[in-house]
DNA sequence: AACGCCTTCAACCGCAATTCG
DNA sequence: CCGAATTGCGGTTGAAGGCGT
């Protein structure tokens, strides 16, 4: 029940009126649909009082994007998008709305909540900062591999029985089923851990023991196939640069391997190399040196990694 | 069953940027 | 140019549900 607190100036007619705030109600909800549906968006003080609604402008702006809007995609994020997230926050840092731009259907809101409860949990877990260079290259060499694999798994396995679902396109909060019941022991084993993570960890659960050797190559007809599979993914602006280049299906088809770069710069992030082509590929020459740098990361890691299988 | 803790995410808040008169 | 209104953004909060004991 949405409570009531404030007591507003209108700016429309200078009367007051009781506000209301908490969780909308469908009734709510459908106001502002309708009136949306037949005035259009924006104005959003004006439509709040027009609509008969009792919220801020801010309340009803926000419901609109973040959770009514038809194009809103619900559901679980797929490997796709968490590598999307993974790889433009790198570059662009906590710039929500900039890597929701890159992410049709999903609203900086939701990639925000991604990154603090997912993200950041993993963070915690292995007790590093989660904007440090550390954890990045925890995300570069173990997490993102990770989802290319999750990406292979679901995409040989979509015509069957698809893993993910994210277009559930009902507006009503629903729960969702989750997509990360992948079967650690079915995963593929085309992208291993450095072996000196094998020392450290043994966990039962297949996950490690499948993948016990460095450095992270994608055979390029593994991962080829299926990067193409980010066609959500929007043509780019002017300033994206990652989308134009790491996704490039030509790109990575006229490269042997795959691989991801572990040079890192706060401003470009992953950074990316041009093959002959002229079209750019992630480069795994400086990977060994980075790996070097993390060692004690490394160590760690092991104990807490196997737990991103449930991110 | 009941309780408490934890996680998730919708919603709110404050502030900055932009638009408008 | 200026001030007010509006919009957009990122950080934070708290209700609800899940889960373990």
């Amino acid at each position: 029940m949405p409570t009531i607190r404030k007591r507003v100036c209108n700016p429309i007619n200078e009367e007051e009126i009781e506000l209301r705030r908490g969780p909308w109600t469908l009734e709510e909800d459908t106001l502002l649909i309708h009136y949306i549906a037949s005035h259009g968006e924006g104005h959003w003080n004006m439509l709040a009082k027009y609509a008969g609604l009792k919220r801020t402008g801010k309340s009803c702006r926000l419901r609109w994007l973040n959770y009514l809007k038809p194009d809103i995609k619900r559901g679980n994020l797929t490997p796709q998008e968490q590598l999307l997230i993974l790889e433009l926050h790198s570059k662009w840092g906590n710039r929500w709305s900039k890597i929701a731009q890159h992410l049709p259907g999903r609203t900086d809101n939701e990639i925000k909540n991604y990154w603090r409860t997912r993200v950041q949990k993993q963070a915690r877990q292995l007790n590093i900062e989660s904007n440090s260079k550390t954890f990045l290259d925890a995300v570069r060499y173990f997490w993102m591999p990770r989802l290319i694999q999750k990406m292979e798994q679901t995409s040989s396995s979509s015509s069957s029985s698809p893993l993910i679902n994210t277009h559930n396109s009902s507006s009503a909060p629903s729960p969702l089923p989750n997509s990360n019941k992948i079967a650690s022991s079915s995963l593929p084993s085309s992208c291993p851990l450095p072996s000196k993570l094998t020392n450290t960890a043994n966990h039962s659960n297949g996950y490690l023991s499948s993948i016990t050797n460095p450095p992270c190559v994608f055979p390029s007809d593994s991962i080829i196939p299926h990067l193409p599979q980010l066609p959500q993914y929007p043509t780019s602006p002017p300033d994206h640069e990652f989308g134009k280049t790491a996704y490039n299906t030509n790109s990575i088809q006229n490269n042997s391997r795959f691989a991801i770069s572990s040079s890192y710069d706060m401003e470009g992030g992953l950074n990316l190399v041009e093959n002959n082509s002229g079209t750019e590929a992630f480069d795994i020459s400086q990977f060994d040196t980075q790996m070097a740098a993390s060692d004690w990361v490394l160590d760690n890691m092991a104990d807490t990694l196997w737990n991103m299988e449930e991110i």
